[in-house]
DNA sequence: CTGTTAGCGCATTCAC
DNA sequence: GTGAATGCGCTAACAG
């Protein structure tokens, strides 16, 4: 346990003998050229003292901080694989990305976060939809921190710089269309309406698939959240001919699912067949392996970091034309035993 | 969008006709004493000029910086719902958690995040054990840092100020117990060899409860990983009478082993149960309902906060004599169906 | 109660 | 090539 105080580049240049600018410059500036003699002396001597430069100072005196922000709902299942995968990408380009967890899109969280980041002066955010509220979120603008937003769907313009949004909607629409095509007599959507927008997304994409693929096909759309999984998959079975289909919310609200269907000796696809998303573990491993729709991760995030870094400028926009504000990024189906 | 350069209390104070320090003063520190009449009307000021204070000039003016900072090896799972927590208790004891993975353990990445945190001057640091090397964890020690260990079993005494470790070992050892108290006439252990050291207290403890409630009872230690679960758990059941018992790495090791029983016809938990770890959302929504241990998340975070807190001095120790310096932390059986 | 002043650690002109 | 000087935005004594 060495002293509380930390050593600086003064220290560093006395003891090396030179000025702090000279140290400040073999250092922390590739740019700067100086003898051979004094670069070595001076990185031996910081590197023998522990000298470590304070990420503040240089912060302060450089009016720039290297540093994106990210707020998302939860660290769980999808968000916690986003902010993974962001802060790598973030990475590679040289910023570092502090990640922070609204508590499930808890206001008074949110803002406080926001504001933490803020006053850290982060060159850029990296919101999802979820965890944000609008208001909250029109004081970002005003702070001339550029946003990018990750599944905000129809949020005002004026309020992020983009947004990266998985194609739910059409992961949803392709996913009717093929139940339809493998024969289902009745397709089903099972939602889970506290995801509000993501669930709307997909609820979206079935309907329009249901009205293009469907050709009159009996439908209906229901939420996991509270649902008697027995009740409704018997009932659903029973009030239609099989095989009949659904469309589930994700990986995690398909497993009651087939777990249900287990007890209730429904036989996985003859009479049932189920496509969800995300192709998590539970997707992999279950029983039927489940057909889930792939999460594009490192795309999602290359995109997003990159859309900040061109407008901070950090980076320039290397096609051609400007990229579209808003994209939508597709999702890859994986088939397994469960169509 | 507003200028670039954002607003500090030099200009505020010129707005308000007061000082800059009695601007610091009403803004940022609540001691210092101020009229009522400047207090408002330099807090209306600040409000309406947008004034958010610059962290890194707070920071390193007063050379504190109420930041925490977290290394783990990933987002997913028992990490991410780690880190949210560890979010939350830092919060609410005015300190902020910057949350790094780790890559799954790769040194290069580890070194990077540990020097990135340290050059902020955090105040404290947790570490997964998984997250991080020796070598590189003597650095931290040098820079003065506390440091205090979730899951770090067997640390060298003076490298961190603590370590908080959920008790693996004594959950596996129960479960032999309690698979052993209800008949099986051999019991396996199915791990996860790569996650080493958490593997290995697992293994620990499976095999003191076979030598302690095993009465020579046969058993086997497997790895998941690799493994060719149906082979597996078919023979393992010819090879003894049965029911046979299974304590298993965790939900995720578990599911597939669900999987090969219902594909088997192997029938739960008659002839074969279950218990496993981490009791996540696997565990309850599995077919049968997975027997799993479940984790302390709160209790975790706030004893490996508190300690930090109370090391930098920030918070006193509230109990007569000081806590140990390693906690084994307790989780609870939750008695599901594979049992 | 409020204003003055002196740094915090570092990056950056601009002379030498 | 190298060094003295200036300032980043804010806090912390210390005067008034």
């Amino acid at each position: 346990m060495s002293k509380r105080k930390s050593i600086t580049i003064v220290e560093v240049a006395e003891a090396a003998g030179v000025s702090i600018a000279t140290v400040s410059n073999v250092l922390n500036r590739g740019g700067i050229r100086s003898s051979q003699e004094t670069i070595r002396k001076v990185e031996i001597i910081a590197e023998q003292l522990g000298y470590r430069r304070n990420t503040m100072a240089a912060g302060l005196s450089r009016n720039k901080t290297s540093e994106l922000g990210l707020i998302v709902p939860g660290l769980n299942g999808y968000y916690g694989q986003l902010a993974e995968h962001l802060q790598i990408e973030a990475h590679n380009s040289g910023f570092h990305l502090s990640v922070f967890s609204s508590g499930g899109s808890d206001p008074d969280i949110e803002r406080r976060n926001l504001e933490v980041l803020l006053q850290r002066r982060v060159e850029g955010l990296i919101c999802h939809g979820l965890a944000m509220g609008f208001d909250s979120t029109r004081s970002i603008v005003n702070s001339g921190t550029p946003l990018v937003l990750i599944n905000g769907w129809n949020w005002p313009e004026d309020i992020a710089i983009g947004a990266v949004n998985l194609d739910f909607a059409g992961a949803c629409k392709q996913s009717v269309a093929l139940l339809a095509a493998s024969g289902c007599k009745a397709i089903g959507y099972v939602g889970s309406k506290r995801s509000n927008v993501i669930d709307e997304q997909r609820r979206i994409g079935f309907i329009a698939g249901i009205q293009q693929y469907g050709n009159g096909i009996p439908h209906e759309l229901v939420d996991g959240k509270g649902l008697g999984v027995d009740d409704f998959l018997k009932s659903f079975i029973q009030r239609h001919s099989t095989p009949v289909g659904i469309v589930a919310f994700d990986d995690h609200v398909s497993l009651p699912l087939l777990t249900a269907a287990q007890r209730l000796g429904i036989v996985i696809p003859n009479q049932l067949k189920i496509i969800s998303i995300n192709n998590d573990y539970i997707a992999e491993h279950s029983f039927p392996g489940l057909t889930s729709w792939d999460i594009p991760y490192t795309f999602q995030a290359q995109t997003a970091i990159n859309k900040l870094l061109i407008k901070i400028g950090h980076k320039s926009d290397s096609n051609q034309e400007p990229e579209a504000r808003d994209v939508e990024v597709p999702l890859t189906l994986i088939q397994r035993e469960t169509t």
